[in-house]
DNA sequence: CTTATTTTATGATATTAGTCAGTCTTTTTT
DNA sequence: AAAAAAGACTGACTAATATCATAAAATAAG
């Protein structure tokens, strides 16, 4: 775990765009760029644990990073995969709780640390960026009531469909009549997004295969049929 | 559905002590209680439906209501179960996103109606009090992420039994060793709760009754061994 | 009060998906 | 390079739960 403060200031970080941080004041980028710190992780490293106080949030400049919760029965359920620009972990700050999820680095990943301070001083002080992320933190509940829904009704192999259509929107690189999913996962880590066993996605998986759905190509999943998926994906399509 | 305007102030309103507005200045009560607007619904009316575009947001006075998805199989995923004192709709608001769930009356109510203006109004004058809304998200965000946590990895007679327990914690009311669920729910909705199917729950209630976990009173439910629910709740416990 | 509708209940059956066991393959470690 | 560990895969089996069909009971409507 390299730590290279204050490298690459906010204020030139391209990841920026992408974030919550896209419309802040240059004064107000700044005055979190001064107080944040850039770490680079490994895969595997782990970010926060479920239960530790928030001491601050986290920006990913690059890199992939699942957020899940461990279940009773061990197994882990994944609620987010956090790309450049995300911010994790500010839920639990704001909501003045203990992180209610874990954090680990799933690809090489470069993070900066921003302290509470720093983080909720420019939130009290510019509500356009308050709103910015409450809007976020509003959508991200809406979002987890849907998967809720999908959970109680739809069957795993609807749900692995959708999970691939989403995997691919958002790591998906273009070719041709194809997209690959540009993402390595584990078939443990996939079961953990859709939220079933390891050994229903390695079936479902070749079925899908076998149907000419996708393809593999080493441990990176191709989408040959995103249609043939989406029409999988819906009870009604 | 009389509409009686302005009817009890929130100044005096019992149910503010519970609700997010629980901190707010007497001025800033005020500031929204002048546009406030109070209208009593019976059961089965709609408050709002998914899709649509939020113009304000609701204030339970009284009564209960059910928040919920549609899913595509044409099922109810009851996703929050609103009482007196609890704040509807603000999320698809400050999302600023048409509602992403319906909302509707399940024992007859009192609502108050906030227009839009007025609450975000309060909202960006008082720090404390966005703070308070927030934070109040960011709970309901990892809320969701257990349920969702629980919705795949637990079973349907863990989650019922969890279920149960909920509901007497939040409309229990006591009666010597047992407690009785102060609430009229189908099986239909109780299954909307749980994610699952009506006679499932059908089934399960009555096993927990054989098991002399529950008992009937008319259409309520009483928790007679809530230890012994609590231990059926959980995966090793 | 009678009829219609909704809700609850139960049985039979089908199906999905989880668990367990074992093997092969790939990756990591020493 | 060899050994160990982790991951992918397959088959057999089991258990959970959804679906379908039907009937009784409760509630609402005319």
């Amino acid at each position: 775990m390299s730590n290279q403060p204050h490298n690459t200031p906010c204020e030139l970080c391209a990841s920026r765009k992408y974030s919550l941080m896209s419309d802040l004041s240059h004064a107000q980028v700044c005055s979190i760029s001064d107080h944040k710190n850039l770490i680079s992780h490994r895969k595997g490293q782990i970010l926060y644990y479920e239960g530790t106080k928030p001491l601050g949030i986290f920006c990913i400049n690059s890199g992939v990073v699942k957020v899940y919760k461990t279940a009773s029965n061990g197994k882990e359920q994944i609620v987010h995969l956090g790309k450049e620009g995300d911010f994790l972990g500010y839920a639990a700050l704001l909501g003045e709780e203990n992180y209610t999820n874990s954090a680990m680095i799933v690809e090489d990943a470069k993070i900066c640390f921003i302290p509470k301070e720093a983080f909720l001083n420019t939130l009290l002080g510019n509500t356009q960026f308050f709103k910015r992320v409450t809007k976020e933190l509003s959508h991200e509940l809406g979002v987890m009531e849907e998967k809720l829904t999908d959970a109680t009704q739809k069957s795993i192999r609807e749900r692995l469909a959708f999970v691939l259509i989403h995997l691919a929107s958002s790591y998906g690189i273009e070719g041709g009549d194809s997209q690959k999913i540009d993402l390595i996962l584990t078939r443990e880590e996939i079961a953990g997004i859709v939220g079933t066993a390891t050994e229903s996605v390695i079936r479902l998986l070749s079925e899908f295969k076998k149907d000419g759905l996708i393809e593999f190509e080493g441990k990176k999943i191709i989408i040959k049929d995103k249609r043939g998926l989406a029409r999988l994906s819906d009870f009604y399509a």
